[in-house]
DNA sequence: GAATAGTGTTAGCGGATGCTAACATTTTAC
DNA sequence: GTAAAATGTTAGCATCCGCTAACACTATTC
């Protein structure tokens, strides 16, 4: 067992997984990809869903959302939120290819372990928590459940923009963007 | 030819293609669920991609954004940030499943005349503009350009959450979601 | 009720795909 | 330098997929 090689083989599974989805990909072009005959894969894998498998898990990123709301929050809405988002912006980056993979193999509205749904339903319900306590400190009057999804929305709504949509963004960086619209919300929310 | 027969067959098109992705639904299966043979399928389509092709004609809804800014604005920013956000919902909605075919059909960054570019692209412009007006008339301080990209964003995004994650919207109803952050936004960039 | 258009059925071709078997070659380890 | 481990090569099997051909059946039309 090379280490090396299956390496490579997982890497190249992802990039093409990513780009054109699993029914889509072949075993061949994937042993093309990584350099590597198509022999080898089978030898690694077994099989072409159980490599798909084991990429997922390779390359998932979990973030640490409790940990994130427990130990670095300041209690100042801007701060907090920019945080927040930034923390949300980075985990879909690093599951990016994964994210891609699911949603563009097969059905959109199953397995709730996959990070679509697993890590925006953990934030949610964390978000929700911190703005509620916010609003009991009167720092805003919103309802904090719909606040909650209109901020992870918009998040994933900069993710998938500029994933799809590059022109679109072409002279904005997200980071800017994504600062901005916090800044606007939290004066648009407070008092 | 019967009209009816194509319309079953662009109607059980559309549903799979949307689902699964160009490469992953077999003419087999559109004959099934169009309830016909497959060789019907041939006799109206001649090819699969044909097919694919007069699907994405049928159902694509052609939005006209210029009529809206040249007939249905009233220059007061909440009012008509709230009008735009919903016909871009309308617009997003109506080819939902256009934009999902497109999305899980291989290249995301090719095709600018798909949906998923040419409208986001088209209102932006028309969206820079105005907000470019409104800043002339003092009506905010905010970079046009990015605070377009930025609304833009967050319908994409509400859509696509709304589209993939339908659990964290559960309690929540889109629309009230986006005239509350559409008030958020004009307050906070207002003066 | 005969002619015609629309649809179904069956069989199958050529190519691709996932995967296996058997053997040859190269790389690594000691 | 030899044994063992890792990888490559080739051939091929079973299945599926897009698509065609030929013919049978049914509904519609006049």
């Amino acid at each position: 067992m090379n280490n090396h090689t299956s390496e490579k083989i997982l890497d190249a599974s992802m990039a093409l997984f990513s780009r054109k989805g699993y029914n889509s990909v072949t075993t061949k072009q994937i042993a093309q990809e990584a350099g590597v005959s198509e022999m080898t894969i089978f030898r690694y894998f077994e099989n072409k869903r159980n490599l798909f498998e084991q990429a997922v898990e390779r390359f998932m990123f979990s973030p640490k959302f409790k940990a994130l709301f427990e130990n670095n929050l300041v209690w100042d809405l801007e701060t907090d939120l920019l945080k927040i988002s930034n923390y949300y912006q980075d985990t879909l980056h690093k599951n990016q290819k994964i994210i891609l993979m699911h949603i563009k193999s097969d059905g959109l509205d199953s397995k709730p372990e996959s990070p679509l749904f697993k890590y925006p339903n953990e934030l949610k319900k964390l978000l929700v928590d911190y703005l509620n306590r916010m609003k009991e400190k009167g720092a805003l009057q919103e309802n904090p459940e719909v606040l909650a999804v209109s901020i992870l929305a918009v998040n994933f709504g900069f993710f998938m923009t500029y994933l799809i949509n590059k022109t679109l963004t072409s002279n904005t960086d997200l980071e800017s963007c994504i600062s901005n619209l916090v800044k606007i919300i939290t004066k648009g929310v407070t008092g």
